[in-house]
RNA sequence: GCUACUGUGGCUCAGUCGGUAGAGCAGCUGAUUCGUAAUCAGCAGGUCGCCGGUUCAAGUCCGGCCAGUAGCUCCA
């Protein structure tokens, strides 16, 4: 419980909300003292910050947000007090309408009837807005804001309707705290995937190749290569069949599915798919109806059931050219595909075990700790018309989901509208270092589908039923799995994942034959390892060594190979001393075979 | 797709008022044989993202396209 002098303070994340939400009135009242003209849209505080959407007849550059700035200091320093008053419905259009603020009097016509239509006043500058507030500008500190970026956004979130400028900031009560938060900004940012990926040579982009085509290099490859043999292990240890199907299919398979009808600008065309004279081909942006013709290879009986359908699955969709994004968001991805065929009495036990599956994966590679869990549920009110089955079904489905989840204590947000068109899902989250959220695994259940494809059992009855089909994946989609290793490790993953595990750094040309034994004798045990024979100083080895991330450097002189023994350094530790190479190869082993994340 | 920004050797960057490119690192060659984060010297490497326009002359100005970045929208 926060005690009542800790309510005015930076801890208490109303107090927060509070403060950064009259910063966003700060800014907007010294955007209409610079520019007039300038219309207002929104702006509430944020997670971190706030922001506010403008209408201007110009875009807002550097310079711009410099004078902004400049006045908010200035209106704080005035000590404005902020007073609420409320209007009737008319009152208060009328009173934007003659302030030429349209979308402020959108805002009010889109109220229901019977709300209180509240305004906050500072000096000049009135703001429709239901509060809270601070009760002057003098609390804000004007040297511990800073505006931090501007872009576009659309009015109401609509993409068909107006693109406004929207100008963030963030402020705290002390500029030592915006100085902090400044630097740990930028301290996150130099572990962008983007750009560390492509220094550390895991992937590379190319402009001819095209957009969200990334060229995975051998570095990246094989990590990913680690990854997904370590997936498709753990899955048939749990008993799930690897299957092998087509990445594309006839017009007339997606057709059956519903991705033809749902989702056939996401795919990409092989031919003319307007011209049903003509075969035409579509590259599979999923692969559950591929996996359910598996199933569907012969008649099965309740006794086939739970059926575990794994896939290593390379998949292809047709992104808008503005959401691609490093190994994030990409055109062409691979992602450790599963549908489980089930009885409804299974559904529970099998989707328990879907969840636990991931959770050990995620957690294994070290990315549980930060990920978050989505309910993702559907939006019958959705204009789009994207979602397949009936309003029963939906209920039914999405209230099993619900079940389980509360059974298995799940910490989940909702997300309304975030389903697929088959049914609700389980989508776990990760922030990249901008804080953007991607969905990273996801569970599904699916009741629509196998009616579509006919995909039947013969119960113990005797009777003809139809299947539940949970879709889900293991670790996500390998590409943007490695985006996030990357920026949870800076680069430097765990020993297991590395491409190069361990270097050998030979001081003279004379240790070289030591150097190369030992390279061999490594090698030979499965440890990825090279050496570094150039006629370099050990200091410029290490140096190099320690920017690719090399977990192990071993040092290698006359002392060494006279011993047989090796001069360990690690990337996170320096200097680690002189062992036996023996020992050093067990106990490398060990940490290679148990995941460890010491290193 | 939308808004804004960016694009000069593998990487990081310089290039003034338009006068057909410059550095460091990396690479290669040679010398050096060195004990825990940069040894020295030499050499080579660029249709300035692409296409078109303006101009006597374009890396520089204009237009279109491609690609990258942040955000918006989208993500079955």
């Amino acid at each position: 419980m926060m005690s009542e002098e800790n309510l005015y303070t930076f801890e208490n994340p109303e107090y927060r909300k509070t403060y950064w939400h009259t910063c966003s009135h700060v800014m907007a009242q010294a955007v209409k003292r610079l520019w007039p003209e300038v219309q207002l849209a929104i702006g509430p505080a944020i997670d971190q910050g706030w922001y506010y959407d403008f209408d201007s007849p110009f875009s807002f550059t550097q310079e711009h947000l410099e004078k902004i700035e400049a006045e908010m200091k200035k209106i704080c320093k005035e000590r404005l007090h902020l007073e609420r008053s409320e209007k009737p419905r008319a009152e208060a259009i009328a009173a934007m309408e003659a302030a030429n603020e349209p979308y402020k009097v959108e805002l009010i016509q889109d109220l229901p009837e019977d709300a209180v239509i509240s305004f906050y006043t500072q000096g000049e500058f009135t703001d429709l807005c239901a509060g809270p507030h601070l009760d002057s500008t003098g609390r804000i500190k004007g040297n511990a804001l800073k505006l931090t970026q501007c872009c576009g956004a659309y009015w109401r979130g609509d993409s068909k309707r107006k693109m406004l400028q929207r100008i963030y900031g963030v402020a705290f009560p002390k500029k030592d705290e915006l100085d902090e938060y400044l630097k740990a900004q930028e301290e996150a940012r130099k572990r962008d995937h983007n750009k560390l990926g492509r220094e550390l040579e895991f992937f590379t982009t190319v402009d001819v190749v095209g957009q969200g085509l990334p060229v995975i290099l051998p570095k990246g490859a094989r990590v990913i290569q680690t990854l997904q043999r370590w997936v498709e292990d753990v899955e048939q240890e749990r008993g799930y069949l690897l299957t092998k199907t087509p990445l594309m299919a006839k017009r007339e398979f997606y057709k059956i599915s519903g991705h033809w009808d749902h989702y056939l600008d996401g795919m990409f065309i092989l031919g003319d798919p307007y011209d049903e004279t003509k075969e035409c081909f579509a590259l599979r942006p999923m692969t559950c109806p591929f996996q359910y013709q598996v199933y569907l290879n012969r008649a099965r009986s309740y006794r086939d059931l739970p059926m575990r359908l794994g896939e290593t699955s390379t998949l292809f969709r047709n992104e808008d050219s503005g959401e691609m994004h490093g190994l994030i968001r990409v055109r062409q991805f691979t992602i450790s595909e599963g549908h489980l065929v089930l009885r409804p009495d299974q559904l529970e036990q099998e989707f328990k075990d879907c969840l636990d599956l991931a959770k050990y994966c995620l957690d294994t590679v070290g990315l549980l700790d930060k990920c978050t869990f989505r309910f993702s549920q559907w939006d019958p009110a959705n204009p789009n018309n994207k979602y397949e089955g009936t309003p029963e079904q939906w209920e039914q489905a999405q209230q099993v989901m619900g079940q389980i989840l509360d059974d298995l204590n799940v910490d989940y947000s909702v997300g309304i509208d975030e389903a697929a068109f088959y049914g609700p899902k389980l989508d776990i989250q990760y922030r990249n270092v901008y804080g953007k959220e991607d969905t990273l695994v996801t569970i599904q259940i699916d009741m629509l589908l196998a009616q579509r494809f006919g995909m039947y059992y013969i119960d113990s009855d005797g009777e003809k039923k139809l299947p539940y089909i949970i879709h889900r994946t293991s670790l996500g989609c390998y590409e943007r799995t490695l985006a996030y290793l990357i920026e949870t490790y800076a680069g430097a993953l765990p020993l297991w994942m590395m491409p190069t595990q361990v270097k050998v750094l030979p001081i003279t040309d004379r240790a070289h034959d030591y150097a190369a034994a030992v390279v061999d004798k490594l090698r030979s045990a499965g440890i990825h390892c090279e050496a570094d024979f150039r006629s370099e100083k050990l200091g410029y080895k290490i140096r190099e060594a320690q920017g690719q991330k090399i977990p192990y450097m071993l040092v290698v002189g006359d002392k060494e190979a006279e011993s047989g023994t090796v001069a360990v350094r690690t990337r996170s530790g320096g200097d680690e001393g002189v062992m036996e190479l023996d020992a050093f190869m067990a106990q490398c082993l060990q940490e290679i075979r148990t995941k460890s994340k010491r290193i």
